[in-house]
DNA sequence: TGAGTCTATTGTAATCGATTTCAAGTCATG
DNA sequence: CATGACTTGAAATCGATTACAATAGACTCA
């Protein structure tokens, strides 16, 4: 590897010159920005990053931590954010935080140590090593959340209405002719979870329903929308509908209603939450709320550079539109 | 933020002693490393690892390119990648390369800058600004492939026979029975699709069908696997049973059958390739071939490690073990 | 025309925050 | 008192950026 030194004396110019030439064009001459821009060919030069962060203190560089990867929802998020990242000039160091919950906080290090410039995290608890630091620079500490709104959680966000999205698919349900309707939540430590979860109780106070209404607590994944409605179909008074708070919990339930020798929709409907890639394409294709993923996360990239640069100074938190999607997994019931 | 200076101030001794007391803790006497802990607790201290790292030219960072975050596949592998690499003490940069082609040359640099380690690539073409480093280090570059072994691919790699298994779900489908086979196919640029293909038209030989083979190519997804399984049904003396290269595309094709009014295993039957999560909740699930996913991340890492500690000098190809997975999606066929 | 001023170009050297080499100092031991 | 083993510090170093100074050439104006 060549350095700027090498390239200083090939082209006979100092290297405060060559790093001129790197970095703006103004004040260098034609002739000397020749000689440079050759040395630099001949050599195959290129700074060394490292050197270039440590002068300056800037890293051009992302976290991004995320508690399931293998999550579809999330790898949607993801695939926003890197866009937005990378066309900022960005790079995004993804972690993968979900089994070892300590990691978070290795990734959370990486920022307190100035070597990434913001963090987004898409969980829904700051990393507690990261408490200090909010603590301290409040919206100004470069962190963004994507997804879980709270307002104990004092950073910016970028979300969806999670509480009116909630609500809209019990509407969907009642409106169907729906009475007895099953909830399977998410974990109820995270805000969207709650919220939706007041969505869902708003809608069937409304519907005067509140006594029909089933509600466990799930955790987002395959396996848990499949136990958990097997423990729906086996109550005495089973419900005719499943709001899951998860494409991927929705996908266990249909798979639990095919086990019970049911079918869905025509014994039993079931909505989902996300609209992840897979949803248009399962047996039977799944209503749910469709969340803008991509969008979700090329804002929150905007909110953080927006934090990082000085732009942005107070807390932000950002609604996006979701959409409903109507597909064939509901249907009014069997009368 | 303090730096070594400050705590080798508060500490009353030079930054050599810090230094040493922050690496190894040899040669300090016990008084000394006291108050130099003290110090450091006392300011909250934490090394810049930008300055460590310039200085050590290490970074104690892998990079890692996957060509679709969204594909369950690639997230698992990820999840034993990130698992190996932070216990080895490395941090993972991962980089989504799939729709913008030009970006995994930009994770490239991060190598050739020496802002990482080494580099772990998914998909089946060393990015092009590697072919130099590759030509000229040859097996000690710290570049190692997943998933895709090929010859011309210069470098170490870690995947299942993938040949042997396809022969495999070829044998499976044809003891059951079927005649016609349609098979879709990967992307055919890619070491394993073509490998795969391999390991079916020798099954297809030794029973004697090769005439009654269908090979569509096909790119891994969802919609393609739709796509190409309503060609099959749309084909005069349509195929008995579907042997998808990926599961994603099996999801599509069961999507399709059902489309098409037929319904899998009793009008067809579909394989796929991979065992993905989902594959045990599809309707019906998923007959496939597991791929060790998780060993496969784990194994990658290690080699990359081996590569850069210096003690793996000659190029290894790791064949791990993948095992067929029998479920409801293939039976056989129709009288 | 010549002095003074301004501007564009370039170089010198300090700096970012760590690690590490080398030399120096202390102390016990034979 | 010489020797050697431990501790410790001074200063160089990694590879860039950048404040400041120096120089040269262009321009203004009496």
């Amino acid at each position: 590897m060549s350095t700027i030194n090498d390239v200083a004396k090939l082209a006979g110019v100092s290297t405060a010159t060559v790093s001129r030439v790197l970095n703006d064009y103004a004040h260098v001459s034609p002739a000397v920005l020749d000689k440079v821009m050759g040395a630099i060919d001949q050599l195959g030069y290129e700074p060394n990053q490292m050197a270039k962060n440590l002068r300056t203190l800037k890293t051009s560089r992302l976290i991004v931590t995320v508690p399931n990867i293998a999550n579809a929802f999330f790898a949607h998020i993801i695939r926003g954010v890197e866009e937005a990242a990378l066309a900022a000039g960005y790079t995004v160091l993804l972690g993968d935080v979900g089994f070892h919950g300590t990691s978070e906080d290795a990734y959370a290090g990486l920022l307190r140590r100035k070597e990434a410039d913001g963090m987004i995290f898409l969980g829904h608890t700051l990393p507690v090593s990261l408490n200090d630091l909010v603590a301290k620079k409040g919206a100004s500490a470069p962190i963004v959340n994507g997804c879980e709104f709270s307002d104990s959680l004092s950073v910016s966000s970028v979300h969806i209405d999670n509480a009116l999205a909630a609500r809209q698919i019990m509407d969907h349900l009642y409106a169907l002719g729906h009475h007895r309707i099953g909830v399977i939540t998410g974990d109820l430590r995270s805000p969207i979870s709650r919220d939706r979860l007041q969505g869902v109780t708003a809608s069937a106070d409304q519907h005067g329903r509140s006594n029909d209404l089933t509600i466990l607590t799930g955790d987002y994944s395959i396996e848990c929308g499949a136990t958990m409605t097997a423990q729906l179909l086996a109550q005495s008074r089973r419900p005719t509908a499943i709001f899951c708070f998860s494409d991927d919990m929705a996908f266990g339930a249909l798979h639990a209603i095919r086990a019970a020798g049911l079918s869905c929709p025509a014994d039993m409907s079931v909505a989902g939450f996300d609209d992840v890639h897979l949803s248009r394409f399962s047996a039977p294709s799944l209503t749910t709320v469709r969340q803008p993923m991509h969008e979700i996360g090329r804002k929150t990239v905007e909110l953080l550079l927006g934090i990082i640069d000085g732009g942005v100074t107070e807390r932000v938190n950002i609604t996006l539109d979701h959409e409903l999607v109507f597909r064939e997994s509901t249907a009014a019931p069997k009368a």
